[in-house]
DNA sequence: AAAAAAG
């Protein structure tokens, strides 16, 4: 009946570490090693619950550390092979927690994380997801693992099939737990949660948690701490850190003009272009190819072998644009990208924030550009009223607009065509041919940006508290330093974090 | 209504 509600920030300061916590030694040192010393307020304020055994419903903004937040009390519950009551387990070898995720790159993320975190404790992580072969993934259910990290299909297939056992998993997870309680994947983590002990421990994370969710995840929780590091000083509680938004009235005919245009920003790193379809993924990857960008697809009707090479190449930089469905909407969490491309309006809002929640992670700024074409009017509507975004309408914009190219940072000698279609005739050549004739202007990046008309909706919040700023691992980790790219405007360094900048409707 | 998630 009782539930916990703490929606306090702790006080990150700036010396409370991972060892202030009770947490095994050789995990504060492997998180040393990745560079993590400090945890982040999701972290600080989950830690002591969640290692006293409590369920917990735990709810931070996009890029703030859940993944740690459960990865590491999931963690130091295990007992590692080698520890002293190790051979006294019931069942040696078998699984101790899951973590379960909405999809597979997500789940190879997550459990990344995990290991990170784990690798000096030899606790033995194992990923468990579709479009894989089975052979490696039931050797190593054979051999013995402590942490099994998975998609929902993958992991019910072979526990029917006998080759893993979660009946011994006291701990579980439910990573965007929103989503996985949502009508498609209900069905599928209730007969996982059934396969689990009844005295499990149970934590649900995501930044999305509606009201309807947590009384339906009460269903399958003990009296829940709800735990929300939401707040910041005059934030508006949904998007954190500097996150630039902007909403453009596009039109069919001219969308691809207006996104290679866009593409041309200054000081563009690494973009995520959302699709509603994956069609018109394929698309507008095809389109974007043909003018000589380097992107790469992301979505369900491709194989799994080409998802992975696509979301490594995003990695490594080999591509610096993805164009994804709302497959990558969630969790993925990929250093410097710094703009976020709304190709199709989303859905919802919770969609929308997951989107845009790609950028402007880690204490960094970022730039979400939405699109909305005329049928995505109603979309936009629920989505600027859920948000209260405060802005009447999208601002009317083409891809030859002074405004676009201003508010945007796009350099005004890009005119004509952006990028030459023309079709390649090697994948070889495909990849050496030249990223669009654009000069290098001389102009720099602040200048450009100044005296441009806001008419556009400009929500800059804060940054990420000073405690928590270091390099981390894992999605929804913010990362870098305070190494601040210039558009946090408005406040100076250190100070409190607080909303630097408010919309300014259009007409 | 779409996408995701088993094959």
């Amino acid at each position: 009946m009782t539930e916990n509600t703490q929606t306090e920030h702790p006080a990150a300061a700036d010396d409370v570490t991972f060892g202030d916590f009770d947490v095994h030694p050789d995990i504060v040192a492997a998180l040393a090693d990745a560079g993590i010393v400090h945890p982040f307020p999701i972290q600080a304020m989950t830690l002591p619950v969640a290692l006293s055994g409590h369920d917990i419903i735990g709810q931070a903004k996009t890029g703030t550390g859940k993944t740690l937040g459960f990865g590491v009390p999931v963690l130091n519950r295990v007992i590692a092979p080698g520890d002293p009551g190790y051979a006294d387990l019931p069942a040696p070898g078998a699984p101790q927690a899951l973590i379960v995720a909405p999809t597979r790159e997500l789940a190879v993320q997550v459990a990344g994380d995990v290991e990170t975190a784990a690798k000096r404790r030899g606790i033995r992580v194992v990923t468990l997801y579709g479009g894989r072969a089975y052979e490696p993934q039931i050797d190593a259910l054979k051999t013995g693992v402590e942490v099994v990290v998975g998609t929902p299909g993958r992991l019910l297939d072979l526990a029917g099939q006998k080759h893993l056992n979660l009946g011994y998993a006291r701990t579980v997870v439910l990573d965007e737990a929103d989503e996985m309680l949502d009508l498609g994947f209900l069905p599928d983590v209730e007969r996982l949660l059934a396969l689990t002990p009844a005295g499990r421990q149970t934590m649900l994370f995501s930044a999305t948690m509606p009201g309807a969710v947590v009384t339906l995840a009460r269903r399958y929780m003990t009296q829940p701490t709800h735990i929300r590091a939401m707040h910041e000083d005059g934030d508006n509680q949904h998007t954190v850190k500097a996150i630039e938004q902007f909403f453009y009235r596009a039109h069919a005919m001219d969308k691809v003009e207006m996104l290679a245009r866009i593409l041309q920003a200054r000081d563009r790193g690494r973009t995520i272009i959302f699709s509603r379809t994956k069609r018109t993924a394929a698309k507008v990857v095809d389109e974007l190819t043909e003018r000589g960008f380097n992107a790469a697809a992301l979505h369900g009707d491709l194989g799994q072998g080409a998802r992975e090479h696509s979301m490594n190449a995003f990695r490594k930089g080999t591509v610096d644009i993805l164009v994804a469905t709302d497959v990558a909407a969630r969790g993925i969490d990929v250093d410097n990208v710094t703009h976020v491309i709304n190709y199709q309006c989303p859905e919802d809002e919770k969609t929308y924030l997951h989107r845009v929640g790609r950028t402007g992670r880690a204490g960094n700024t970022g730039i979400a550009v939405t699109f909305i074409d005329w049928d995505d009017m109603p979309r936009w509507g629920l989505i600027n009223k859920a948000l209260d975004l405060g802005v009447p309408e999208p601002e009317e914009t083409y891809s030859s607009s002074e405004h676009l190219y201003q508010q945007l940072n796009i350099p005004t000698d890009v005119t004509g065509r952006v990028g030459a279609p023309r079709r390649p005739t090697s994948p070889r050549e495909k990849g050496a041919q030249l990223r669009i004739g654009v000069r290098r202007a001389v102009t720099s990046a602040a200048s450009a940006r100044s005296g441009r008309d806001r008419s556009a909706v400009v929500v800059v919040l804060a940054r990420a508290p000073a405690a928590a700023r270091r390099r981390p691992t894992g999605h929804d980790r913010p990362g870098g330093g305070p190494g601040g790219g210039g558009r946090c405007r408005g406040r100076a360094p250190g100070a409190d974090p607080a909303l630097a900048g408010g919309g300014a409707g259009g007409s």
